[in-house]
DNA sequence: ATAAATATTTAGACGAGTCTAAAAAAATAT
DNA sequence: ATATTTTTTTAGACTCGTCTAAATATTTAT
């Protein structure tokens, strides 16, 4: 069985390497894991040890496909948290992060089964991100950043990429939440920020670095 | 803040001392933690430093006021947790300890409050146990042991005293369960064990052993 | 292609919580 | 009242995850 703290590192290596598909570097891995290179390596030879990431000296880490197994039933149980917290309990979407990063870690594969069926099988979590289903199956969304959204277009948020309380307090201040209809009205050419329009003929702008942070339907 | 280990010592501490009445053993900490003398020696120092209870060498230990207070907290958080499994994800009451063992260390104040709210403030859990409320105060139940129950008086079963899952299933498959109205028909001078009538006038014998396991209204 | 800068690993140490074995204190029995 | 048994504490060691400082490898710049 795994510690805490070795979920907690194969999580982060599975989302650095965008689940799998790159190495990651030591210094990336501590700079996410707010420890230092030596600790990292030390954890690396760990998970290494466990066939759960592959490692070459001087090079990074590959996740393994059992890693990934493992990383993915963490995700899920973060995101059926999350979902709990937010439409059971009546959490913000800005206060779950840190209960879930606690609650991803509970041991017993009943109570996420019966947690998932309870929640009527969600798919996403309440920042848009997929669930992954007990076999760590995650329903493809096709979706692009915000900034990439043509002109006049009509579509609609899908979710968060980086989901910080305080990035998520400034959107529900300007009434954008998952789900909401969007269309981007103008580029402002000197700094790249955006004119969009929400349901209900709301305009605002929004800067370059928070629309590269939003992704929305194609 | 305590770690789950110092969380877990004082519980046992609460219950061994029924609720802070008296001085708790070593070897007693010992055995209730699954643990040696030597490390609970350890331990001991350590909660006594925080001020949690109060440590005589070659005595034993009380617990004080603020440890008293952390107990509780962490007690309400376990019954509120057993009562979520049961009550809204279907659990039996024999699968939930193991569970709640977990969650009932996670760290969130507001997660606490919340999931009271959403369980609308029940005063027992599964098994009969009284559920603190916010402010540590446990709402007072009159009860007696089954086994000083005078015959042929109506009752109500309201808690199991020990509940490991395999009595738990036991009083299950008699038809006990937390309310069932209970009446003790006759006494075997023999064995001391009980021949009772539940609910709809079933009439089966129990052994003393789990009689004295059993708390019923006086 | 070599020097300088950066990234990674090793070596050795520490705190938390645990253990075993031995010493010390207390309780019990004769 | 002394010897024996039981309980508790101390001493020293081990694992886990962490750290700093130093050594080594790799990358980048000139």
């Amino acid at each position: 069985m795994l510690s805490f703290t070795e979920e907690n590192y194969l999580k982060s290596i599975y989302h650095l390497s965008n689940g799998g598909s790159k190495a990651v570097l030591t210094n990336e891995l501590a700079e996410s894991m707010n420890t230092k290179a030596a600790s990292v390596t030390d954890m690396i030879k760990k998970l290494s040890a466990k066939s759960l990431i592959s490692y070459e000296k001087y090079y990074g880490v590959k996740i393994t496909k059992q890693g990934k197994a493992e990383a993915l039933t963490i995700i899920r149980k973060h995101r059926l948290w999350e979902t709990f917290l937010v439409s059971k309990l009546g959490f913000n979407w800005d206060e779950v992060h840190d209960v879930a990063e606690q609650l991803e870690h509970i041991q017993s594969a009943l109570l996420i089964e019966k947690l998932d069926e309870f929640l009527g099988y969600p798919t996403a979590d309440p920042h848009g991100h997929s669930i992954p289903d007990k076999h760590g199956k995650i329903k493809a969304v096709r979706h692009i950043l915000l900034t990439d959204l043509l002109l006049k277009k009509k579509s609609t948020v899908q979710s968060v990429k980086q989901g910080s309380p305080s990035f998520l307090q400034y959107l529900n201040k300007i009434g954008i939440y998952i789900g909401v209809g969007i269309m981007v009205l103008e580029r402002v050419e000197f700094d790249g920020s955006l004119e969009i329009q929400l349901d209900g003929k709301k305009k605002v702008f929004i800067s370059r670095d928070a629309a590269s942070n939003l992704m929305v339907t194609e």
